[in-house]
Formats: C-alpha cells, structure tokens, sequence
DNA sequence: TCAGCATTAAAACAATTGTTTGAAACCATT
DNA sequence: AATGGTTTCAAACAATTGTTTTAATGCTGA
C-alpha cells in the first residue's frame, strides 16, 4: 500500500460511499476496505461527517474549476460576443461528463455526486451550496446574456431539467437497466447524445402556459423558439 | 385519529420517509408520528422494509395504472395509427406531474419516488423493477412505433435523460434553490415547462458521433431530425 | 541515544437501531 | 357474562453505530 493512510481513507470511502450510500456505509467498512484502524478517520478527520465532506471537496473543487476555466476560454475566445448556447452547455455539462468517464477515481465520485444531489442530508447540502456559488452565478450571467430572449424564470428551470438528465446520465445506471438492455460503457457516445439531447431542451419553444390566470384559455400565443 | 393504526403509519412513513430518507427514518419517528405503539410496525407489517414496501405499492401501482390507462385512451383514438410523440410523453410523464401536484399525498409520494430511483437500496430495486415492467413496456413499444427512424439505444437513453428531468422536476426542490430564488409552487407552470423541455429534448437531432471509430472524424453525416 | 511528536492499535464507550416478548386491553360473538 | 381472536402496550433484546480512551509504535531531529 503505497499512499498513507488518510488518502487510502479517502479512496475507500468514496468507493463505498457509491455503492451503499451515506448512511449504509459504516467507518468499519470504510477503515476495513483502506486496511488502517478504526479510529484512523477520527483521528485524521475528526467526524465521519467531515471524512464526507473532504470525499466530496477533494473532487468537487477541482470539478468547478474545470467548469470555469472552459468558460474562460469560450469567453476570451468570443471578445465580449455572447457565447453560443452550445458553448455554455459544453463548458458545464460537458466537463462533467468527461470527468464521469475518466476511470481514474472519477468515474466513481461522479455517481457519488449525481445521487447526492436529491439526498437529503442538510450537512451535505450546506456545503454543497457553498462549493456550487460561484460556479452558478457565472453559468447564469453567461446563459442569460447568451439568451436574452428567455425570461430567466423560464431558464433557472431548464437548467435544473438538465442537471436532473445529467444526474441520471451519470448515475442511473440502474434505473437505465429498468428500462433494456444498453450499451452505456462509451463514454464518448453518451457525451454526444446527452449534449443533444440538452441542448435540444434548452432550446425548445417557450410553454404557451405563461399567464398567471389559469382559468383563462384565451388564445394560446404562438409558441417562440427559445432562442 | 379516524383512520386505523395500518393507515396511519403508512402516512406517517410516507411524510419521513420524504423528510429523512430511507435509512435515517427510524421506526420510533413514524409510529410516534402515527401516534402507535413501536411494535405496531412489525405486527401489521412484519419488517420496516416492508413497510417501506407497502408505502410504495401503495401509490406506485395506481400511478402506472394512470398511465397505461392514459395511453390506452390515446390510441384507442388512434386507431391503430402511431400516436405522437407528444401524446406518449403526456401519458408517462404528464400522470406523473399532475400525481406530484395532487397536494392529496401524491405530492409527498413522488418527491419520495423521485429520489429513490437513484439510490443504490438492494430490495427497494427489486420490487421497483417488478413494478415498472409492464409500463415500460407498453411505451417502449409505442416510443418505437411512433419515432421509426430513432435507433433504440438512442431512443432509450433519450427516455432515460427523461426520466431524470422529471426527478428533479419533482423532488430536486433543493438542488433548485441552489440556483436562485424561484417559484416552483405553481404546478400548471412546472407542468408545461417539463413538457416543453421534454419534447425538445426527444426531437433533438440524432447525434453526430454514431460510428464506432472514434480516432477517424471522417465527414461529420448530417444531423438528421429525430423525429 | 534520547526526547518529542505523529501515527497506529485494541478495547471499551454510550447511544441508537430493528425486532421480539408476554401481558394487558379491546371487541365482537355466543 | 364468558369466550376467543385481534390489537395495543411497555419493556427488554441483541446488534450495530460513531466516538473516545489509553497505550504502544514509528519516526525525526538534536
């Protein structure tokens, strides 16, 4: 065993945190799979709460930096132009999915990360709002700036659809198997159809359903595109 | 407390399942909240997870009945045409959306749902496959019949990036405050924002990347429409 | 070599978990 | 009123949880 203790720890821990979620996995099982003692992750973490959340930033952290540095790029690239709407889905959900598919620890906390979103442990969500700031309030001015047209409401929810796809793009695989028999082991294919697949809901007619009184069918206004 | 001891625990572990999780819901919280007697859970249920079992059969079951009635009901119109594909969607995920708006329970039901498709619960798979064959495969055959030019696989990832949109449309109330101050207690609204996002993801152009050989970028064949 | 610190080790800790027990209470039917 | 079956109740069960404790070990620099 090469690496010392707290990274063999951390290692364990976030493997079988994929497999049995947050509550089911137990320090035993973490301490047993990382071969140190019991009292290894008191010592080096303090809690089993901060051992979870040091799982979480090791990756995390580097996940959004990833996130903002392509939109950098896109950014300089585009000399104050708005970016194109693919650019911006490519620079978050993009870098995501290349990092699901990277076999090296990646992979694994990818689908940690999916299913955790919905968990609803409070300590996770805490710093999982802490760790997401920065990198949302950036994704926002972009989108809004590249889709002047869509009422930023109407945005924030497609946004949310997408993650909620990205999620189970990642970590669903078993509720993918409900549904057939398929091939999700090219990462390369499920990039080109999730990215499809995104934009094509990004940029979908806005609802006809936008006035507040229900009750009122009126005469459906035409349906825009999106942008 | 009209309704008896069974009906009142399976409410009660309803609304904390919801609340907590599977895990961290222990059966002191749901029969102090039903107001029972600890042992209540094993005598009319015999185990917590099969209560937890019961908690879902008990809504789950109705709620694909919905929706196999809803797509009968579509192509008994058809009359042996192929529906469209908005009509399918309507069907599967437009049931779901209503059920989670029925403040009736439904509500408190589908967040639950929602966020259990993706956690890795050994039992709570099994009967979740159980339950879902036979609507799946209703539609699946009713997706292929109406969209003839989508290659399955494509296809099913489509409706499993679907499946997650409606997830977090349901239950990611949490990772949606994380972008911003939204409202998402207007369920005409959500509904037919889903339902656009949906349909334009389905309809998205097939992706480019199909050929197997990733090293050869050959000449990129043009995008068809999906459907 | 020795002192001082960081790390590991085994054992025990209190708290909480799902489950079981055996008796009490209830309730309809005879 | 007595019976028999169903349901409730308080108490205890063994098992497992995260955490703490105390001692042993390893390693580094003077």
């Amino acid at each position: 065993m090469e690496p010392d203790t707290r990274s063999r720890i951390l290692d364990a821990a976030e493997k079988l945190l994929v497999l049995h979620g947050l509550d089911a996995t137990t320090l035993r099982m973490i301490t047993t799979e990382a071969q140190a003692n019991l009292a290894a992750v008191n010592y080096h973490f303090g809690s089993k709460e901060a051992l979870i959340e040091a799982v979480f930033r090791r990756r995390l952290t580097w996940l959004n930096e990833q996130r903002i540095a392509a939109l950098d790029a896109f950014e300089a690239e585009a000399k104050g132009a708005p970016l194109k709407p693919r650019q911006i889905v490519e620079a978050f959900f993009g870098v995501a999915i290349r990092m699901a598919a990277d076999r090296n620890g990646g992979q694994t906390f990818m689908r940690l990360l999916g299913r955790t979103y919905t968990e609803p442990t409070d300590f996770v969500r805490t710093f999982l709002a802490e760790e997401y700031a920065e990198v949302i309030a950036r994704f926002k001015a972009a989108f809004f700036k590249a889709l002047p047209d869509v009422p930023q409401e109407e945005f924030l929810w497609r946004f949310h659809f997408m993650m909620g796809a990205l999620s189970y793009a990642i970590s669903g695989a078993d509720a993918l198997r409900l549904l057939g028999p398929v091939n999700d082991s090219d990462p390369d294919a499920l990039y080109a159809r999730l990215m499809s697949f995104l934009i094509g809901g990004l940029r979908a007619p806005l609802p006809a359903l936008l006035p507040q009184i229900q009750s009122r069918p009126a005469r459906k206004p035409r349906a825009r595109r999106a942008a």
